[in-house]
DNA sequence: CTGAAAGCGCTAACAT
DNA sequence: ATGTTAGCGCTTTCAG
């Protein structure tokens, strides 16, 4: 690498010391006008940068915030992304990304490495594998470093930090509700996500749905799915044996399978079969008939959750402690075709 | 930040130098076995790490690896990514990720923050904004910085690096074939990538499977697309104002929504009218019919690109030049229902 | 085999 | 208003 310029360079050429160019570069008062000026158009046309690495060995101030999601091929995930990374852009910090995969071990590491200073706060949604094992100790480690996190979508009451999830509960809620309110009676709910908390303030909400309009629930209706290989399978059984004429699908791709199997089981959507899908990407705009969605504001999450941690970051310097606060993002319906028109 | 353990800390424990413990750490011919065994065992037990910004501050050496995407919305770059992530991670090395929205302004601005040595190379793939305006100084500035770069998929041929890239002329030239042999005899192209150099080797391929063909190319059948909001417009022109019974779509958009536009006026797909895009996405498999696609294999081309940047990083260490590569990686048709079948 | 010392580039007391 | 100095945590000669 070509040596670049550094405060040494600039102050041998003014003929000053070093830390007059510091002062000089970071604005201080300490320095004439007339020097600072000088000194910053010669740092700006010889295009002086610090050197992070310096400067983060002196000051824990890093402007770099680790972000970990578990899988970015998830639009969900990737609109969220795009959030963080617009937030972060605008306030001067850099990304280190990582992408768990799900799994509890990768996570692990993952954070292990970012714990040592290398990022002076963290974005986390937890992989399915750290939710399934309830071992969040990595997390509270990292949290008593004194790094903050923000948690967001996939989040754990059992580590200390900021949050900034949607109202699963009411979503589905909403969502269950407002299959009832179009005629339906036998709504069948599919949850590829019960191995998350996601998933089951989601079934909550669908059961409480239910018993606020006098439906009773059926265990029948109610399929966890913890393989996708079995998704088929199951959703065949569902449709062939069960009387149906509503599904909740917890997850996007949940909600659009389920409508292939069932119109290759001859179901006309919506008037035989209403769907209804969490998670508003691309392709239940895309599918025919176009599917009703919970929208999760994703990309809207990512900004959240971002300006959260910097605040929280640049609060941290002057000790002030603020609790931690839990933000609930309302999601909306976007009704589309696949549930039939309200009747008034 | 909770003060971690230094190699201060461990030697003061040992009642040895802090240069001893470095050169156990680091596994020092120097060292006697004995010492070095219980240095190590103390330094695991208690979660020694060093810290990556003094490291950085004496070696070259960081670990690190910056990535520039243009839209990480679009699933072919999330796809990319994905591969990015996984080498990075099997060889130990950091992302850090950038998005650069299309812009050149912000590639640029990125560029330089990465520049002054926060990363050892760089994987990108050139924004729409750069391509247009063909300004690289920024590139060139990073090369002869002296660190690495590879570029994927939107590369240029005026920054001499390494380069991931895909087959597109024979890509558009296989996909036009087949909807010659297919029976095409009108086909039209779409091209809202006519800024981007892949749009145009795209362009190429198709011409020349037409005039292999024997079929003359017809400018009307050509549509450039600069705009997103004239897409429909334009579209809804070419398909009533001319005779189209094929379409290659350059992009997993344009294909989809042209055959959106296509039904709507009521053609059959694909008895009227054919349809391949470029891109396999999610979506081509879900529409109705499911699309025929240009794979991209966008998964593997991050993973080659980012074991193309390791060894070049590994290998200047050691000085040994060697010269700059271009791999071509092949496309592959994958067919569906928006073509008709071979007629033999 | 082990240690002392210098220095990477920068910041921040503490002089002057 | 400017300079001196010490030191962040680590690696790396160079001496013992």
């Amino acid at each position: 690498m070509k040596r670049s310029i550094t405060l040494k360079d600039i102050a041998l050429h003014f003929n000053v010391s070093i830390s007059t160019v510091s002062k000089a570069l970071n604005d201080s008062h300490d320095i004439s006008i007339a020097l600072k000026a000088k000194i910053k158009e010669y740092a700006r046309s010889n295009n002086y940068r610090p050197n992070p690495y310096a400067r983060n060995l002196r000051k824990k101030d890093n402007r770099t915030i680790g972000v970990v999601i578990p899988n970015i091929l998830n639009y969900f995930f990737a609109q969220v992304f795009s959030g963080i990374e617009k937030v972060a852009n605008e306030n001067g910090y850099n990304l280190i990304s990582c992408i768990s995969n799900e799994s509890l071990a990768k996570e692990k590491n993952t954070i292990e490495i970012l714990e040592r200073g290398l990022v002076s706060g963290l974005l986390i949604s937890l992989s399915e594998g750290t939710e399934k094992s309830g071992d969040y100790e990595h997390l509270k480690s990292f949290a008593d470093n004194g790094i903050p996190i923000v948690m967001f979508d996939r989040v754990t009451d059992l580590v200390a930090c900021d949050k900034v999830i949607i109202d699963d509960f009411n979503g589905a809620f909403e969502a269950t509700t407002h299959l009832i309110r179009t005629g339906c009676k036998n709504i069948a709910i599919i949850s590829p996500l019960d191995n998350l908390n996601i998933g089951k303030q989601r079934l909550k909400g669908y059961l409480t749905a239910l018993e606020k309009n006098g439906l009773p629930p059926n265990p029948n209706l109610i399929i966890k799915i913890f393989e996708e290989e079995l998704f088929e399978a199951e959703v065949r059984a569902l449709l062939t044996r069960n009387r149906v004429d509503g599904i909740l699908g917890l997850e996007e791709f949940s909600a659009i399978n389920a409508m292939k199997i069932a119109m290759s089981l001859g179901y006309e959507i919506p008037e035989d079969l209403s769907i209804i899908g969490f998670t508003n990407g691309q392709l239940p705009q895309y599918v025919s008939p176009r599917i009703t969605s919970v929208s999760q504001h994703g990309k809207f999450i990512g900004e959240q959750a971002t300006h959260k941690l910097i605040q929280r970051i640049e609060n941290n310097k002057e000790d002030s402690m603020e609790e931690f606060s839990t933000q609930k993002l309302k999601t909306s319906l976007v009704i589309r075709e696949s549930t039939k028109p309200l009747n008034f």
